[in-house]
DNA sequence: CTTTTTTATGCAATCGTTTGAATAGGGCTT
DNA sequence: AAGCCCTATTCAAACGATTGCATAAAAAAG
């Protein structure tokens, strides 16, 4: 034993007593005598024993341990879900093990692997970008084991989720940008297989159609790899191409939006007087670029709390009792930063 | 068993055969006929046998996990070092398990029980802002058991250390500064029993003497919290009650030096026609902020690379072999943004 | 002074796997 | 045909803890 730790081993053999004693004497156990209770609760002092949670894991099939799949850790969001659910599953007694899938799907089913041969007691998913199938999850599912889905949440049967409203808020983000005057909206789009794009996406349509504005497909622009440049090049190609010029812009995501404006201001262009620009998320970063982005703001720890919740309930079933599939849909905040205000509200 | 997971003995069973043999067939021991092991192989195959992680790790006292201990997942730089980590991790079966202290000594002391308790081969730590004693490290360390510090160090012997070369990034950076014309040049410090904070400023002072810049301590100024309000309210105390005024920030974070560049902008001043400022650790947003932000890169994906390649290595260690204590000192990189281009270089 | 009850403790199986030592059976030698 | 050596397999202990059941001793009841 790496570090000598005590076992229950070793205080039964000092102070002669069975192993079974000494477990319940920790315990308090009825039929322990007082007299052998402070004994070994003594011993166990001095000895600084502790329990071996590997050997309770194997004894108990329960290892409080739960895997968390995302992305990327650099991802602003993603790392606030992350302390949300380490705040819970701590609190709980659960430890957390992470991996990243880095957008691969390869990644995304060894890591599966590696946590199931780890025997977590369930599972929280945001998929890779790459996920069109979802077999290894339905698999899982289908044996009971427990899975939530956060952020990034499958269309398949059954399962229990946590998204924000990402309909309604582009919906508002867009809203927003039209009562400011802005007209001619373009949209930067995240990566089709992705839920949450095609959901933002269909609240920027709704928004436009709601105000009476037909909608220009050439000017819906899917960003697959979600890079600031990625989304420079598009938006300067935009810009330089179109001849009826777009004077707005609502992109999925803060970094598309941050590549936009600079692409947009390195053609001469100024936001927002010559085009309003919003984002969605509200990374840490948005607040300090110039002009500061308005943006969606998407209450990440209270997503991973949520999760991690749902997710704890659903471990704490009885083995045969089922869980009923939901969706918690969290609500988004728009907020408004220099880069939208073309009206000038003194 | 939730996951009806098959196991050896299900094998066993099946196949007639006790459990030593299906042990031994797996893992094509010789003295296994071929023909059981086929056998065996096969209604693995079938039953989607894996082994159990938790009873492995029991038999062999060794979990294939290591703990990380880290003050805020959403810092860039220690996501990038969580990614590193990972990477190196994953690539030798190693799982990681996460925990943030929030900067909370508490936290930390109780993570690295919880820690202990799942029976980690080892840790990897960047210790709290609130830690200042470092007995419960000492304590294992004593034990033989195996830690490796990153990018916070302790002051403390016999240790394995990963570190930035913060001194000499802190030089460069307020020497280009002073290169530039900047030549009265305040400090944003980072809180005091950091030894990068030390370091920091120690680089900064070192910079301004051999330039022969008499420094002024009142220019120094301790930023224990590290959020961008702190350095804004800061800088405009600065900016505002000093008669000589300063020309230029070095802050020991881009955070600060974002919050600095706010407040100077706030008080009708430009950088870098007015004010020079220079960061320190490359976060995502410093090249999307206005003026994009000079700044000391600091190499944090090959910071969790260097830091578990040296854990594994001390993981993997005869049990009475000891290890030499070591630090490793990564170079950091002066990237030269807006912020502190007085000097325009056509 | 038996018999019954209570109290305190020990035994042994179990979780899933590994591994040193034992063994059964077949073929070969002499 | 006795002895010996392989080869293929099994036994059993171990990792650290829990827990239903058995049991010994002490106390209470009759």
């Amino acid at each position: 034993m790496k570090l000598g730790q005590a076992t229950i081993k070793d205080i039964a053999k000092e102070l002669n007593v069975s192993l079974s004693t000494v477990s319940r004497a920790l315990k308090d156990y009825p039929g322990i005598s007082n007299e052998t209770k402070r004994k070994v609760k003594e011993l166990a002092e001095k000895l600084n024993y502790r329990p071996n949670a590997i050997a309770l894991s194997l004894r108990k099939s329960k290892s409080f341990t739960i895997g968390v799949i995302i992305p990327e850790v650099v991802h602003f969001f993603f790392s606030t879900v992350i302390s949300g659910i380490e705040e819970v599953a701590f609190a709980n007694g659960y430890n957390v093990i992470l991996c990243q899938t880095n957008e691969k799907l390869q990644r995304e089913l060894s890591s599966i692997e590696a946590m199931l041969d780890n025997q977590v007691d369930g599972l929280l998913v945001s998929y890779s970008k790459e996920t069109e199938d979802f077999n290894h999850f339905t698999k899982l599912l289908k044996q009971n084991f427990p899975i939530v889905f956060f952020d990034r949440v499958p269309e398949i049967e059954n399962t229990v989720n946590v998204t924000v409203n990402d309909f309604k808020g582009a919906y508002d983000a867009t809203s927003h940008l039209i009562n400011q005057g802005y007209k001619n909206i373009a949209h930067l789009a995240g990566p089709k297989n992705l839920t949450i794009s095609r959901k933002r996406l269909d609240g920027y349509l709704a928004a436009l159609q709601d105000h009476s504005i037909k909608h220009n497909p050439d000017w819906i622009i899917p960003c697959p790899i979600g890079t600031q440049e990625e989304s420079f090049e598009f938006t300067k190609r935009l810009f330089e191409n179109e001849k009826a010029k777009p004077d707005g812009i609502f992109a999925s995501n803060d970094i598309a939006a941050a590549g936009a404006m600079m692409a947009v201001k390195s053609l001469g262009l100024k936001v927002p007087s010559d085009v309003g620009v919003v984002g969605f998320s509200d990374w840490q970063f948005s607040s300090m670029i110039d002009p500061p982005l308005s943006t969606v703001s998407q209450p990440g720890f209270q997503m991973g709390e949520k999760a991690i919740s749902l997710l704890l309930e659903m471990i704490n079933k009885k083995k045969d009792e089922t869980w009923t599939p939901k969706t918690v849909v969290l609500e988004t905040e728009l907020i408004i930063r220099k880069s939208s205000e073309k009206i000038i509200t003194e």
